[in-house]
DNA sequence: ACTCTGGGCTGATACACAGCAGCGGGAGAC
DNA sequence: GTCTCCCGCTGCTGTGTATCAGCCCAGAGT
């Protein structure tokens, strides 16, 4: 794959102009080609991390674990996403990773990161600006928990699913493929699996979306949007911000 | 106040470290002294976002307001904390700020961020990671959102603003002075605040904490870690990172 | 001295969501 | 083919938290 075009300098290109050096630098990145299977966990919480990921082909999420075994699933990765960086960063996982369908990826070593932090702040820039960017997506995840309903939260969630995948929901009964479980959707959402498939039964009798055999379907864009208090705004952008 | 021994550069000096240059340019931040009394919106969700700002002095706080006029606070501010970072970064912002007590802090222009990080991109690395520090703490509490209890979060929350405030709770009837009212614990646990007058009632009564009159005290500190699964890993670090 | 306001406190009632228990269908293993 | 496991689905019952309604107190304003 061409570095140039990868979707990972894509996005990184929208916050930082990148120069030569920065290419370079991240070319080097690219040494190990790996795939996972459905259910690998890639990173678990705790460990010494020695690598992080550029996910390439499928989707992954990150996940804690709480004492009494119950899980709470923080974000989930789609191809062009940076995984693993937080732990890198910090040397120890605070989190898990999990692979949900069967993933192709690059493994980048902790160590040709940080190096090519050292020698391309500016890469450092664009990355960790990247990063911020994921998290106005977690502060917004908290909120969907903090103070809306079950129904508001599925709501929300199937939207920005959605923007992430880039469709921008011109119009009703567009849809996307999606690997999740209820059981994904319930841990995510911090709610029962078995409430989790009550509000999607609900959801679709009200005509407003369809989940079912693994595709989403926007059955009512805007009532959806009303209903999930979604808004966009911080998706939108019109960078690079730095040149 | 000498910049080399603010609390702000003693935390990015954890993260990586620092050169002459990025001194020089973290000291242009510092020009305008400014203060806000309690009550006070710093920064309003959705405006365009022209100053951050280094927090010297009180308590503000980080939130959002839903459609329905449900607020959720997303995080607290104490002195030594960058805040309005991330409006700078997407220009416009994506939450709002709220002073909680009297705040002394300094004004830092857009613009003077923005070129001191192509400047100085030593300097933008540092404070890019200690972002992701914060990411943390938000997922931390994402996490408190959306699979524990009121009392679970109740615990957890508390027994996070004591390590915050570097308070490393040796023994038991420590605490620390907290201005925050219970409609704030309401907003940031998203509970209602009728419930957190009950959840800190039994805690009291339990033996754990006591929060009365502006002060929290641990009066059982592994009885209640043990109930709000707290863990500080996250928290330590041995660096600086990046040499 | 009076009122007003904000914060803390409490009881009664309502409801959203969890927990348990069980069924059915499809896909993969043997 | 049959067994098994995973995932989706549903009814019943229980409970944690919200909502409503109201009281008390301290401090600030007039």
């Amino acid at each position: 794959m061409n570095i140039l075009q990868s979707p990972l300098t894509r996005k990184l290109s929208a916050f930082v102009a990148l120069e030569t050096l920065d290419m370079e630098t991240l070319a080097r990145f690219h040494r190990r080609r790996r795939s996972f299977l459905p259910g690998h966990e890639m990173l678990h919480e705790g460990q010494k991390s020695r690598s992080a990921f550029i996910l390439a082909e499928g989707w992954a999420c990150a996940y804690k674990i709480l004492p009494d075994g119950e899980r709470q699933i923080v974000d989930f990765q789609i191809p062009g996403d940076f995984l693993g960086l937080r732990s890198i960063l910090f040397r120890t996982a605070d989190h898990s990773i999990e692979a949900i369908t069967r993933i192709e990826a690059t493994e980048v070593l902790a160590s040709d990161i940080l190096d090519g932090f050292a020698q391309a702040p500016r890469l450092a820039t664009a990355v960790l600006w990247a990063a911020s960017r994921d998290e106005a997506m977690v502060v917004e995840h908290l909120v969907n928990l903090g103070r809306r309903s079950a129904e508001e939260r599925m709501a929300h969630f199937l939207l920005e699913l959605g923007a992430r995948l880039s469709l921008v929901g011109a119009g009703d009964k567009e849809g996307f493929d999606c690997p999740l479980t209820q059981y994904h959707l319930a841990d995510a959402l911090g709610l029962s699996a078995v409430h989790v498939n009550r509000v999607l039964r609900q959801l679709r009798e009200e005509g407003l979306v369809t989940f079912q055999k693994g595709r989403v379907i926007f059955d009512d864009f805007n009532r959806l949007k009303a209903l999930g208090g979604f808004d966009t705004a911080y998706l939108d952008q019109d960078g690079p911000f730095l040149r």
